[in-house]
RNA sequence: GGAGGGGUGGGAGAGUGGCUAAUUCCAGCAGACUGUAAAUCUGCCCGCUUCGGCGUACGGUGGUUCGAAUCCACCCCCCUCCA
């Protein structure tokens, strides 16, 4: 039997779960979510999940299955997916992964390094660590038992405080162990691409997009989120347009500006996924739109299950 | 017709004699990216550029000054109020 795996990346609002159910349908395979955010069950309507119609016509898998409160990893996302395509073989179907979170791909095409998991309570030291001494004292700090790390920008924050949790959990510098690269998840695809439809048609989907979700009640969701009082560093609390409706109901603006916002940086971040792809997927094929998508990947995966 | 306010780079909006091609914000563009990645960070953004510079610039035209976006005169346009 065929293990057919394929792999669909894009930016935000370029049809990528559309592209996904059409391929399914025509191959008979199983969409896994390859989304940082949409894997959270708090963020339905605005992490544009796929729709209950779309959950009917095919298996979704990790989509939505960790709660808020928890601070997922890309590497716990590449072992549930390993998991999760594994499955889907076994029951004699085609993989079909799709997401926009261009690192979550890179774990499964080339593999993290290994690392050992930080614990939570080194977690908060070097984040009180940062702030007790500040940006520049805690930098020689990590220099000063990781030099490599002298390529980091000086004002990335997120960067340093990883190298400082490293080595305080594992004694080891993380230049260290990112020089031993991982495993590949997924050895071949058999047919990738990434979406890329002309920049105003997606500037254009994203605002139409949002007022969808307005519509929807992507008001009433992130109210949700915000009564449960979670730490605003968690990654769902910074979600593109669950930030800004939150900081809506907070009072820090209207909900006119808290729109905006959020379509600027759905805007923002749309653009940065672009860039990754247009450089760190180089070797993948590209698609106008989700109809040429999932052609292209029909005749490319050769079209054998069913 | 009279009184006042104002015209600054794609937009908003600082600047009131040199430190200013002109603070800042927005919009836009380009880039980095190994476990928070919808995150985090960097650069460009008047034209040309071998990236050191060069050339034009703050409604228009003249003028004052060693030097003007900044002061003066006239002209054009916009807004508010009084007729």
């Amino acid at each position: 039997m065929r293990k057919t795996t394929i792999l669909i990346a894009g930016p935000t609002a370029s049809g990528k779960s559309a592209a996904a159910l059409m391929l399914a349908a025509k191959i008979g395979g199983e969409i896994v979510n390859a989304d940082a955010l949409q894997v959270y069950k708090d963020l339905n309507i605005l992490s544009a999940r796929p729709a209950a119609t779309g959950e009917a016509q095919a298996a979704h898998h990790l989509y939505g299955h960790v709660d808020g409160a928890v601070r997922y990893s890309a590497g716990e996302w590449s072992r549930a997916a390993a998991l999760a395509v594994a499955d889907i073989h076994r029951r004699g179907k085609a993989a079909i992964l799709t997401g926009g979170t261009g690192l979550y791909f890179r774990a499964i095409e080339t593999g993290l390094s290994e690392a050992p998991p930080i614990p939570d309570d080194v977690r908060a030291a070097a984040a009180a660590r940062f702030e007790a001494i500040g940006a520049d004292a805690f930098r020689k700090e990590v220099l000063s038992f990781d030099p490599a790390m002298a390529r980091l920008a000086p004002a990335d924050r997120q960067r340093h405080i990883r190298a400082w949790e490293v080595f305080k959990a594992c004694g080891a510098p993380l230049s260290e162990l990112q020089q031993r690269p991982g495993a590949p998840i997924i050895e071949n695809p058999d047919a990738r691409v990434v979406i890329e439809p002309p920049r105003t048609a997606l500037y254009a989907a994203i605002d139409a997009r949002f007022d969808r979700m307005i519509a929807e009640g992507a008001l009433a969701e992130a109210q949700r989120l915000f009564d449960r009082r979670l730490s605003p560093d968690l990654p769902v609390m910074k979600a593109v347009g669950a930030a800004e409706l939150m900081a809506n109901l907070r009072g820090a603006f209207s909900l006119e500006e808290a729109i905006d916002l959020a379509r600027q940086n759905s805007r923002r971040f749309a653009k940065r996924q672009l860039t990754w792809f247009r450089n760190q997927a180089r070797l993948w094929p590209r698609a106008g739109s989700a109809a040429q998508a999932a052609d292209a990947l029909f005749v490319a995966s050769g079209a054998l299950q069913r």
